[in-house]
DNA sequence: ACGATACGTAGGACTTTCCCTACGCGTCAA
DNA sequence: TTGACGCGTAGGGAAAGTCCTACGTATCGT
């Protein structure tokens, strides 16, 4: 957990910053290409520098790149931590769709006779 | 893939749909109490039913629930392809955390010898 | 046929996102 | 020290998100 906000203010952060393809295509990025300063990571897109130095704060707050300075440039790098979360996220529901696979769940789940009232 | 838009766009549609800890909490619902008409799910939440009614037109959109009509109701199921499509696109990601877990790929990540220009 | 029920949609207010241009601040090279 | 470089922030405008209160439509019971 991080010093901000509760989980799932921080929930919300975090897959909110995955709802950019621009962002991700950063992470991406630093994810094949390692830390990089922000305009080896700009060269990669048709946006001011401006604009994606604002996607790199969002992605800041929510934890998924940090910064290091060096001299003048700002050296950003992929961090996962949350990432990991989303995946922790996603663990109950796998039986969904695993049991999708099989037929079976799935028609178990057509059929519903324990609904609530 | 569904009929609608491009890869990229369907992916910030999920993502979008996620950022949302109502919407989450309706999926998770839909999980843990399977198909429910509309006003079951209402009840769980503070707002207004108009308002939820967005929220599962933004599930809807997002692939992440279907709604079967059943008279005057309309059940909502959980549709969980789209999270597997997450888990998915989480794959590439995953050696980032357990590599920090090991301690070995954090020291490695703190000395980038291979930085782009 | 009538009213009640279950739900969606329209339209409005407010906030947030996402892009831009302009500018400020620290760092490096000469 | 001066100018160029690397980057962040301010402020603005268009679009989208999120809540609300009406209201419309289909279905059910009587």
């Amino acid at each position: 957990m991080t010093a901000t906000g509760t989980r799932a203010a921080e929930a919300d952060r975090v897959f909110a910053a995955l709802a950019n393809s621009t962002r991700r295509e950063v992470l991406r990025l630093l994810r094949d290409g390692g830390p990089q300063p922000v305009q080896a990571l700009a060269d990669h897109f048709d946006m001011r520098r401006p604009s994606l130095s604002e996607h790199l704060k969002v992605l800041r707050e929510a934890g998924l790149v940090s910064e290091q300075r060096n001299g003048r440039q700002r050296i950003y790098r992929l961090e996962a931590a949350p990432l990991a979360d989303v995946q922790d996220w996603l663990h109950p529901y796998e039986r969904f769709w695993r049991e999708r696979l099989t037929g079976l769940g799935a028609l178990l789940d057509r059929m519903p006779d324990d609904e609530p009232a």
